[in-house]
DNA sequence: GCCGATTTGTCCGTATGTATC
DNA sequence: CGATACATACGGACAAATCGG
């Protein structure tokens, strides 16, 4: 069960929010009452709505209530401001999920990947570049780069199942934060070679930084995907001035 | 100033990471010494960090200390997490940017458009349609649908200028929530003729809803852009356990 | 391996400010 | 104006993880 309190209560009103026991555009019961319901502090009830608030879920409005703003979607390829492997994903979607691993060896850091990625340049690394089918049809090119020394004991058997399922569950190691930027690029030759483009002449790239639980990048990935297989969701809230100054209002 | 004391605290932080006087990699001092230095509560000091560790920018290690993960980076169209007009966007990047104004009119909300938007059937919407230019060439199509009872007044000169800035500073309405999505089309016979495609065959797609102060709907928006001068950038982390099971480890 | 100091994580209770109705 | 609801801030208590002796 969830470790803190705070966290079972999020689940809570998130299920019954999906389960629309609180439908879209309605208020939630008050702070007060929710207090009552969980037996919690105050803090600790809002430390979940901040949750639901930044996914989506919630709109809060001061002296009024908090509204729910989330309606049922359709399927996406990403969760919001979730990490998830490719095997989760798929797994979530019902969809079949095959690895073909084409590259696997270790390599040294040189000043363009250094540059891109963060790493030192001489940095040990392995090189791996995978490509993913889905119902047969090749949608994805990953090109990973790994720290050997984050990441030992890496080999080509464990890439072709899930490698963040070998390093959280046999090296015990915690992922934490990714960073991803999304781009779009012209497809390249090896992308053509590899990938089922179905006429497109472009690749959705997702390069990405991944840090353990200690703040260390230990990845590099780029992730080089079939355009109309791709998609991306998130949540953005406004922030009080647009950085620059401060006008009366 | 800022409204609220963390924002300070948190404006203050933010400004020392990028000014690099707190490096990447290095951790920042001790929450017991931050709350000296600003003489605030813990818990004040706490959601400071807290936004900055959403963002990307910080990594807390239970019973070690708070990890730099920022690093400085290139210019981005977009920034993580927040909210930003067209003209923000460009002023920020130091662009000269241009809109023109190619349909403006009253529709009222079909069957097709209800189910994509969420709009009632029926509602009246203004419905515009804008390319956005920048340096000279056509870069981003912009199809926006905003409620006529929420957005009264609208017209082609204000579309021309920023509809944003109109509806915050003159109907006082505040713009709180934003859901985007992004994926990628092939190039409509349209976005051929409007846009410098330069080649590409494809657009990437940003679908948004955009929610008000009090949590309702007022704009759908499908954003055109030409794939090159693309580019999106988030911060995802890691949750307790990928949904299904709680195994013991 | 244990213990104690340090540091972050969670939770509580309360007080005050501010927006809505 | 008062009642209600969310927003901010404070201070304290204990838990959990890390690290060094």
């Amino acid at each position: 069960m969830p470790r803190a309190k705070y966290e079972g209560i999020y689940r809570s009103i998130k299920q019954k929010i999906e389960a629309q026991d609180y439908p879209y555009q309605s208020l939630l019961p008050a702070e007060s009452e929710l207090i009552g319901e969980y037996g919690c502090a105050r803090n600790t009830l809002r430390r979940a709505l901040a949750e639901l608030t930044d996914q989506g879920y919630l709109q809060p409005i001061q002296g009024k209530g908090v509204r729910v703003i989330y309606r049922p979607a359709g399927k996406t390829a990403f969760l919001i401001g979730v990490i998830e492997s490719f095997q989760e994903t798929n797994e979530r979607n019902g969809l079949h999920a095959v690895t073909r691993v084409v590259r696997f060896e270790g390599i040294e850091t040189d000043e363009r990947l250094a540059s891109q990625s963060g790493f030192m340049v001489g940095e040990p690394l392995w090189a791996i570049e995978r490509v993913r089918y889905l119902d047969g049809k090749a949608l994805i090119r990953d090109v990973n780069y790994f720290s050997q020394a984050m990441v030992p004991g890496l080999t080509a058997e464990i890439a072709a199942q899930s490698i963040y399922e070998y390093i959280e569950k046999t090296l015990h190691m915690r992922i934490t934060t990714t960073k991803r930027r999304v781009t779009v690029e012209r497809a390249a030759a090896r992308d053509e070679e590899l990938l089922d483009l179905d006429g497109y002449g472009s690749v959705v790239v997702v390069s990405s930084l991944t840090f353990d639980g200690d703040g260390l990048l230990f990845e590099y990935t780029q992730s080089r995907h079939q355009p109309a297989s791709f998609c991306f969701e998130d949540t953005a809230t406004r922030r009080r001035a647009p950085a620059g100054g401060e006008q009366g209002r």
